[in-house]
DNA sequence: CCACGTATAATTGTATACAATCATACCGTT
DNA sequence: AACGGTATGATTGTATACAATTATACGTGG
């Protein structure tokens, strides 16, 4: 009746679908399969060592996610992620994450602020170390926060999903160059203005917060992940 | 080599999959199924007539569409919209709507732009004629239009998600009362700003056509079809 | 009467078999 | 040689069979 573990939301990691399905997602992702390449049944079953029901599971829930589209009676070609894809999720983030910081300034809860609080705090450590595994770790798992603490699952979704989509580029971005740190001092004053209540200052932080993000992807050239495509 | 019909998306009409997709979709947004309802693959492939496969596949992607939640070895729930989700798509749609504008307005193409005036001018038509199904029908055609012409495939989709999510809602309200025309009158504003090349003012505009859309629905208390959850 | 464990039924998870569709190659005609 | 049609192979679409898991009912012991 109740509310099951909410942590099961689409990656059962426990069935040979889920697994297939991350598999996939992180292979695509990580650029293992290149864009427009086909990927076929029982070639990935094979490999995966699962038949061919889970695999189709899979694919029908990655053509959702818009990693690969699939041709009926044809098969399923990579999408690919292209610069100018790219640039658009961060303006969609952009207005989005402004407005989970704005929700999330009245709705926090006292231990997601502290939880925050922490993740600045040892994310600072980390810098100063040059952590950079752990740096990213603790940048996600802060605008995770930031999601769940906007008490809106639409939102949280959504912004989740163009998060998972674009953890390949950040992650590079974050492990290249000094942004770390910038990007962690961001969060504070982010934090900050949710304690203080300032919703319209935490907005406009956690806006421009994206758009830096992204400005500094550009600024190191970082497309080149994505191959021929990149160039937009 | 190329782009086959882009038109494929998700749900080709004619595999048995793509259709209880479909149709699994229509009757959970339009109340077939109620909240909490646990959907059994048997049933649902003896009631269509088709066997387990096609609807387990067709379960994943509602999952993932977020209208069903998929408990391993449990079963498949319906995961229902509230009134507090109703909200947050239309502030997030008035965000993301209004930088569609905004985009549209430096990409939208002749064709696109004339299509635009002959959709405004339909509507006015049938406005006077009181005729409910087809501006509902061009209402949703207008918006289509504009995430097309955004020229950003991510932004596309996810307008498009939440436009079908609201979809019924939407219908209702302008089936029943004088919104249409107002609304009609609004995407006219907006057309003439892109028209203009005034991106900001086409922003601001679908911004603001959200914003009443959703005061609209409010105002006529149109809730109830969400049943006893929707006092949020 | 309650608690616990086991058996049984129902349901989902996975594998496999078969059907339908599509791409390719080959061959004949012009 | 170019075109068109047919046959063949490969791949996806669907159905079904079997395995694993879960919920329920029942019986037994306390």
């Amino acid at each position: 009746m109740a509310n099951y573990d909410v942590k099961n939301e689409v990656s059962d990691k426990y069935s040979l679908r889920g697994r297939v399905f991350q598999k996939l997602r992180e292979d695509i992702l990580s650029g293992k399969y290149k864009d427009h390449e086909e990927l076929k049944e029982v070639a990935i079953g094979e490999e995966l060592g699962v038949s061919r029901t889970p695999v189709r599971e899979a694919f029908r829930q990655l053509e959702l996610e818009g990693l690969i589209q699939i041709v009926p009676n044809r098969g399923a070609y990579v999408t690919g992620i292209t610069a100018k894809d790219v640039k658009d999720i961060y303006m969609i983030r952009s207005l989005l994450e402004g407005l989970c910081a704005k929700l999330a300034t009245e709705k926090i809860t006292g231990e997601q602020l502290e939880e925050m609080e922490e993740n600045i705090y040892l994310a600072d450590f980390h810098a100063s170390k040059g952590h950079l595994d752990q740096m990213a770790e603790l940048d996600n798992r802060f605008h995770d926060i930031l999601y769940e603490a906007c008490d809106s699952k639409m939102l949280e979704h959504t912004l989740k999903d163009y998060h998972q989509y674009v953890l390949r580029v950040r992650q590079k971005t974050l492990a290249t160059n000094t942004r770390g740190r910038a990007s962690n001092d961001e969060h504070r004053q982010i934090m900050e203005a949710i304690k203080a209540k300032d919703a319209d200052k935490a907005q406009q932080l956690a806006n421009k917060h994206m758009l830096n993000a992204y400005e500094n992807m550009v600024q190191n050239g970082l497309y080149e992940i994505y191959g021929e495509e990149a160039g937009q």
